[in-house]
DNA sequence: TCAATATGACTGATCAGTCGGTCAATTAAT
DNA sequence: ATTAATTGACCGACTGATCAGTCATATTGA
């Protein structure tokens, strides 16, 4: 069987385009040119526009899980704690584009409705990865401390994604770590 | 002249159905319907589609901006805190459709253009607001303390919009005084 | 009568999704 | 080994629906 050289690069193409121009405003030949196919092989492989967005964000969501097992290698708390943030920021600055596209899915109710399982389940596990750390490190409250630490760590990209000009994302990073290095 | 009964219930219905639907998915027939109005009459009042929602961002801001003063009424630091979290999770509760429509803005490429202007003076507002309370509380360092600060909150408001289930914004709120009412 | 408010049928563009089909490669039958 | 049958990757013109925006016209109040 030949093999199906189009389907990853329909994948790509929508990928890149969607979160360049947002999912609306990209149509599906658009999406088709990007991968250098028809529109019919694009629907050859996906059902349709939404079904495209949804083998996307499955895609990525198994990514980002690798990048969170990482994170679960045991050590020690304090190097645990490092990798994590580095991983994370790391991931900020090199994926600005997915993560405003992202974000911009879990607000608008049509697709919310398309992608709020899979990232449901990434989010509740990066979770219950963040509460494990807290608790080997002894915190008197990890479950508390975790959904402060992902708050403060989501609202800064949040800004950093959002309004703010010249956002100090270094900054942020260092003073997170000498902050939650020796929990209070 | 008889009065432009018209303009403001095409500006409320509008809000509500962007809130409700999404930019994208309300059409400017909805929205006259919703209105009880006809189309060529929302054409009479607002050029385009995309200048409604400029008019709806520009409304909306200066609503925000009033609540933002309530906090600046100066006096001790740990009331001004305590207004402030009670205004901040009071809005929470009170306007979670709205402020998803508002995250969806900022995220979406071709919408963010149109809005990012008043949105960004209103954020920068807000952020300066809180300096000034942190330095008044003799912070050390007020620039930064007053952006986690925000960082937390705005992570909060984040994680209690989109992907978490039964998160516990009183907690939340009652953690967040306790931590910040004795500056570290 | 002048000007503002208001109407809704209409237009042109765009877009998601369809469908009849081509062709190269594999498989099977002779 | 040759050919016939079958598969499925791939194409792009087409359809039906939707939608932003227009305009000729009507209504109403000052």
């Amino acid at each position: 069987m030949r093999p199906q050289l189009g389907k990853d690069k329909i994948l790509q193409a929508a990928l890149s385009l969607f979160a360049q121009n947002g999912y609306h405003k990209t149509s599906m030949n658009e999406i088709a040119k990007g991968a250098g196919v028809s529109k019919g092989l694009t629907y050859n492989y996906f059902e349709s526009k939404q079904a495209l967005l949804l083998a996307i964000i499955e895609q990525a969501s198994k990514k980002m899980f690798d990048v969170a097992e990482k994170m679960s290698t045991p050590s020690d708390y304090k190097s645990m704690l490092k990798i994590f943030l580095d991983q994370y920021f790391l991931f900020l600055k090199n994926n600005k584009k997915y993560l405003s596209f992202q974000l911009s899915l879990l607000f608008q109710p049509d697709l919310k409705k398309i992608v709020e399982g899979p990232l449901q389940q990434r989010a509740e596990r990066l979770l219950s990865n963040t509460v494990i750390m807290f608790r080997e490190a002894g915190a008197s409250n990890p479950d508390l401390t975790a959904r402060r630490f992902m708050s403060e760590l989501d609202g800064i990209a949040l800004h950093n994604l959002s309004v703010f000009k010249d956002y100090p994302l270094d900054e942020m990073h260092t003073q997170l770590f000498d902050n939650y290095k020796d929990l209070k």
